[in-house]
DNA sequence: TTTTTACTAGAAAGTTATTCTAGTTTAGGA
DNA sequence: TCCTAAACTAGAATAACTTTCTAGTAAAAA
């Protein structure tokens, strides 16, 4: 039983309230109103402490969109692994996008905020983690599509359609225009399975 | 004929100037990382002009981001009442969408970048004309939905289904990771029409 | 002509991000 | 157990940037 030094995990503690810290202050004023001594004085922490571990405020931006897009994808392809059939599996995508934004709205409204301030380096690395995404969600449904229970279509555009709607109706409700996904999520499901359906 | 005094004139001509300086920047470096003295060198203007007519660099970010959302709604609803139908309604707005987006790609992006750290009153007006738009979309949508034309959904529905996919696949288009809009635009019209027939 | 108002310029002031120096804590080897 | 290197923290110092302020110019109105 591997047991972890009280060093790297008081330092994985420090980085994790860091990035908390921070989530509330974007989500309460935005990314570039929040000064970094706010996050500073929520976090606790020194300026000091925040610079060794992210190296700038962009740094907390960048390390706090890319680790919380990694989990939403992760989860979504262990979701999307446990389905059985092509309906199954494309709905999969609709519900648990649906769930996963209104179980966590500080993180679904921090993705839904954009990435144009991003360093070349975050923004290879976030196009890498996109790319990764869609081509292993195309290969998922690649067997589908050979059976002829989904529409052939090119490889770009089923993450569009399916998820589409659910990500702009989500937007919709996180700005207060719109309510809840939950009580769409059905119906978007059936839409983008009549979508990509064979 | 009304002839404009010259300082109306050179006035707006250098909104414009300052709104098109950084719009470029915002573009190459993203608006936080923008410095209002890039504008200004930009726009060749002075910093003092610059918050004369803006108030603050955020008030810059926030009156380009009002003013292309204007365009395009405007742009999509006068679109919309050129149609006769229901269906090339429907179709008209992914349409217009993917051709305003790869005619105007700056703007595109931009708008496709965050408005999060908008200042209240700015996200008021936000809210207001993007309310008013799906207003003006149900409402023109109502009455083929009386004739059966289209599917009876929850009035924020509509806009997420018809639009969700087209500027879902844009973003991928202007993060270069699909092909040109106008390659799939027929087949996410034809998504957007099944989606929603009657 | 004069007066008022819109506008411009650039220096000064105020804020905020980032760097730097000094010091503390911990893991790991002798 | 003690020593050393490396990770980490603190907060002052610095640098960069935003915003304000003062003085002035040009256009329109009176």
């Amino acid at each position: 039983m591997p047991t972890k030094s009280t060093r790297e995990t008081s330092t994985k503690a420090r980085k994790l309230s860091i990035l908390s810290a921070a989530l509330d202050c974007f989500c309460e004023k935005g990314v570039e109103a929040t000064a970094v001594a706010d996050i500073q004085r929520r976090a606790q922490c020194s300026v000091g402490s925040l610079y060794h571990h992210f190296g700038s405020k962009e740094g907390i931006a960048e390390e706090l969109f890319i680790v919380t897009i990694q989990k939403l994808n992760s989860g979504m392809l262990r979701k999307l692994k446990r389905s059985k059939h092509a309906e199954e599996s494309v709905k999969a995508v609709v519900f648990f996008y649906s769930d996963w934004s209104t179980r966590n709205p500080k993180l679904a409204r921090y993705l839904h905020s954009r990435d144009i301030d991003f360093t070349p380096e975050a923004k290879t690395r976030l196009r890498a983690l996109r790319r990764e995404y869609i081509r292993s969600v195309f290969t998922w449904f690649a067997g589908f599509v050979e059976r002829g229970d989904m529409a052939v279509l090119p490889a770009d555009a089923y993450v569009p359609l399916i998820s589409g709607p659910i990500q702009e109706y989500t937007r919709l409700w996180l700005a207060g225009q719109a309510g809840s996904p939950s009580q769409v999520k059905g119906l978007f499901a059936e839409a983008a399975w009549n979508a990509v359906k064979g």
